[in-house]
DNA sequence: CTGAAAGCGCTAACAG
DNA sequence: CTGTTAGCGCTTTCAG
């Protein structure tokens, strides 16, 4: 008995007799025998592992994304590697390089903000298939899967416009999130259809619970004619939910607050937050779902797009202004 | 120029002329040329990647731990490959199976209740380690990384019973779930040593948002006497606020809400959460620590067991009760 | 200090 | 249908 009958036997290669594959079987389980996957790595070339490269898994969007894109993964019997690379390009670089070396069969990334041309032609390159998530569709030919981000700044700028808001801010990440971005672009579309309002002041701040806490205190202090808050995320949101708590003016009664993501969370906080609903789970469903089939596939695979939509779910974080439209 | 100069170059090997090395590093860059870490893993037997296996990662505790072992890991030049396991012990074997079909270096899991005995036989006789997750330190010889449950769920009782409440009902997960038991185990004890005091009623139902909700329903359906909840863990909490709230008997008026994890969000709950601290982001760091050490060192590795302290974090989801003690 | 050779555990032609 | 023969790309004795 050779060793390519156990293998062939025990892959389900076709051209194996019945007897022999359950002799084989047979004696492997007996023994408890398990081929080992890193050599078959090795030779086949493929891995069956994706590497996932998110900023931070604590915040619960990528939470969510990552579990939709390890039950796809799952389902394909393949594994994931997690890399949090928080907003630091060299980590991500070396992430990249990283996975690139591990051979794993593609990569799921945030972001290819913070790779140097070199360094994204090389991924480029690589021939794995890379997706990018929430990131406007640049000009590398990468993959991306994406909300409907315009479409959720738009429906949060109409949402607190038909409230009567005319003087808002907008509670940003750092500059270069694309999505935010165009979340902002929305806004600003829905603002200058409403007659009486102003273009929205922009901060920016990490974009978590602490970054959501000073941009708010922030507003409070040097701009008190705003009367409503654009998160750009939902923890965002709740650190400015608390700022307004802790300066005594809490939401809604003296600053409607709106967020984006519809974290679980969401429904919980004091007051429920009102906000954009994007299809976490789902999306990094798709994500790991596109790598999986252009896996399956051999020669390039022509980058694809897709954009998933978006939804205003309203709760009790936002009202009229108190006086009126603003000054 | 052999390619066992390169290697040798590559890995700083002792016995290589600087210039060699030079040169080779040089050559190796304008190349661009990266080692493939799968041959390499194959001919030393070492992965540098580590297995996690939580039951979901959504719930932020998890989120904590798992960047607390994804920074240690990086630190040591490791990566980790997440597993979901919700509660199914089926998949859970498979993971591990799968996880040491690939050969990794050590395992993190949240338990190894879902393994039988010749599977938890295997994954010893593996010889890597293995370290569990704020189990109670078992028969099997794994080692563990853990919070002070007992002491934690002692915390929750004693402050409630300060409060003056007597009658409190303990709202649990799944009943194999050995942390909870022992929360369960510390806020028994605080009860039985206050006067007046009765034995929790105790629910059980899946430890998430959903679970919380329900349990704290029923209690308000079946238990009119109940004047405070103790939560295994937070995100049950908030599912038992939302059903008060939602039953138009808020907390801490109508009842009091104990929780446990002091997960980031719980400051902003409505109303800010009081609940147990555990050090989520340290247990992860420190499980991953263990595993990074035993490795490191060869032969067979000890096993070790790490208790972390909790504290009480007061904020607004507790009160005396409404008429003095109940009944 | 460097080259040659063996081999990690498997799969994939290619014969038989 | 099954055995033989080559590697996959590296590390590691062992000679030189």
């Amino acid at each position: 008995m050779d060793v390519s009958t156990v293998s062939r036997s025990l892959n389900g290669s076709y051209g194996i007799h019945r007897d022999t594959r359950e002799k084989v079987l047979a004696i492997a389980a007996r023994l408890n025998y398990r081929p080992n996957r890193v050599a078959r790595n090795l030779v086949t070339g493929r891995s069956h592992t994706v590497g996932l490269i998110v900023s931070d898994i604590r915040n619960p969007f990528f939470a969510e994304v990552v579990r939709g894109a390890e039950d796809a993964a799952c389902e394909a019997g393949c594994e994931i590697v997690l890399c949090n690379a928080d907003l630091d390009s060299g980590k991500q670089a070396r992430y990249v390089q990283s996975l690139l070396d591990k051979r794993v069969d593609g990569i799921l990334m945030n972001s290819v903000g913070g790779l140097d041309r070199p360094q994204q032609e090389q991924l480029a390159l690589s021939g794995i298939p890379v997706v990018l998530l929430n990131r406007p569709r640049s000009g590398s030919n990468f993959s991306t899967v994406t909300a409907d981000n315009q479409e959720g700044g738009y429906l949060a700028g109409e949402h607190l416009a038909k409230l009567g808001h005319r003087k808002v801010a907008y509670l940003s990440g750092p500059r270069d999130h694309g999505n935010m971005r165009e979340r902002a672009r929305g806004l600003i579309r829905a603002l200058t259809a409403t007659p009486g309002a102003v273009a929205p002041i922009v901060l920016r701040a990490p974009h978590n619970f602490r970054g959501g806490y000073e941009m708010a205190s922030a507003i409070l202090a040097r701009h008190p004619d705003v009367t409503a808050l654009f998160a750009a995320n939902d923890t965002i949101a709740f650190g400015a939910i608390r700022a307004l708590i802790d300066a005594g003016r809490p939401a809604p009664r003296h600053m409607s607050v709106i967020g984006f993501d519809n974290v679980e969370l969401a429904s919980v906080s004091g007051p429920p937050l009102t906000t954009v609903h994007q299809p976490k789970y789902e999306m990094g469903r798709a994500a790991m779902e596109m790598i999986i089939q252009a896996t399956a596939m051999q020669g390039p695979h022509l980058p694809e797009h897709r954009i998933l939509g978006v939804k205003l779910v309203e709760r009790e974080s936002c009202a009229a202004p108190r006086n009126g439209s603003a000054i």
